[in-house]
RNA sequence: GGGGGCAUAAGCUCAAUGGCAAACUGUCGCUCUCCAAAAGCGAACUUCUAGGUUCGAAUCCUAGUGCCCCCG
């Protein structure tokens, strides 16, 4: 009883899954770093009870609030590992536009690469660093395959488990919240893969048509749909068609429920410095050829389409690219449009009342340092 | 100097038989259980000014103001 105080007040709810997947927590014997390197000191190994639920952070807030950056020098800090939430970073050949971090040169400076050594000695090679700072999952995926919050969250779930493995921190940054959610919270996704040919058939039904029919197929989640979002609306009828079975209920005991005891920081910038930020940053993606990228990912075979549902920049850029606008509103308007996006991800953080927002890497450290140390 | 045209939201060479002032863009807010940088929803802000006709005016009349065009 007394080391499980914490838990007292909200009893854990003991799922199969739960308790399997922390068997292996703590890790019974780990090489040790040795050399008291605070690079790999991480108190994840600690503590060790029957409901020990090992500790993450994560990164959020809008685009261009300095996320990125912010996760790397915590990884830094504290023993991290950085596992992107990002729907657009996954794809392979999305960099600029994405506003992916940088991946280290294999001749790296020698201080540099010691440090990498120290710090990552335990991790596959080929594994994305930046700054010497591992990051899982980008660039996992093709851009001409359609990857879905699913597969983020298995890759994200078992990134976690090998990051806490390596007795370091593991920390989700990104933008996407919906990802974020699915991979902190246990989110109980339907294993119904999208189906291309029915979800086309579907799309030339009106909106209301396909509202009549998911109310008679799945009452339940027809209530709480939104009766005029068909992309909504067909992949609900896509789950009841294919399985047979209707969605599982959000309001399940799995939901909100996390495997992990998750700090989440966020950060926010006041709204006319995120402007000029999206402004000046956006400026520098052009310098850097995001144009080539767009255009070299149409001549690998990526569908005017596709590129246009992956939204922004690669909206409109191979908007423009088709000749459909003039450079000078393409810029303009992307402007806008990032802008619109990074608001509409606000409201998506707002909600999340266990967010806490900070000012700067200080006040973020501060608050890291707290929650590694409590137990 | 003379003649003609136009004036509607923050923006738009933007709609409205004399009968409830719209649409689009922007601004602000919201929704979300696998296409989530997607998709969807909502709100605030309008008839150049002053008179007149009329039950009723963005609309018709008069004057003013501003802008544009034509003739000299």
């Amino acid at each position: 009883m007394s080391n499980a105080t914490g838990a007292a007040r909200k009893p854990p709810i003991l799922l199969p899954e739960l308790v399997e997947g922390h068997a292996m927590y703590p890790p019974k014997s780990y090489p040790s770093t040795g050399s008291g390197n605070n690079f790999l000191t991480f108190p994840n190994s600690a503590n060790a009870t029957g409901r020990y639920r090992p500790k993450i952070l994560a990164v959020v807030g809008p685009n261009a609030s300095g996320k990125s950056d912010l996760a790397i020098r915590l990884a830094r800090r504290f023993g991290g590992e950085i596992i992107s939430a990002d729907s657009r970073q996954v794809y392979r050949g999305m960099d600029i536009g994405t506003g992916k971090v940088e991946r280290d040169e294999r001749r790296a400076k020698s201080e540099e690469r010691r440090a990498h050594r120290l710090a990552t000695f335990h991790i596959p090679h080929s594994t994305f660093r930046s700054q010497g700072i591992p990051h899982h999952l980008l660039d996992v995926a093709s851009p001409r395959t359609t990857f879905t919050a699913t597969h983020y969250q298995k890759l994200a779930h078992r990134a976690i488990r090998d990051i806490l493995k390596r007795n370091r921190l593991p920390i989700i940054c990104g933008g996407t919240g919906f990802y974020i959610d699915a991979a902190v919270y246990n989110y109980d996704l339907p294993a119904v893969p999208p189906n291309p040919k029915l979800r086309a058939r579907l799309e030339k039904i009106t909106a209301e048509v396909l509202f009549h029919r998911l109310k008679k197929l799945d009452p339940r989640r027809a209530k709480n749909i939104d009766p005029r979002n068909k992309r909504r609306l067909i992949r609900a009828l896509e789950i009841v068609l294919q399985s047979g079975r209707p969605s599982p209920s959000p309001s399940s005991a799995l939901h909100r429920t996390s495997l992990y005891r998750v700090l989440k920081i966020g950060l926010n910038p006041q709204p006319n410095k995120l402007r000029e930020r999206i402004h000046v940053r956006l400026l520098k993606r052009l310098r850097q050829g995001m144009v080539a990228e767009v255009r070299k990912l149409h001549a690998g075979g990526v569908s005017w389409q596709k590129l246009d549902d992956f939204g922004l920049e690669y909206r409109y850029v191979s908007r423009y690219l088709r000749g459909l606008l003039p450079k000078e509103q393409m810029i303009s308007r992307l402007e806008t449009e990032i802008w619109h996006y990074a608001k509409r991800q606000m409201t998506w953080f707002k909600r999340d009342k266990e967010i806490i927002w900070v000012k700067n890497e200080r006040e973020a450290a501060v608050r890291v340092k707290k929650f590694i140390e409590s137990c």
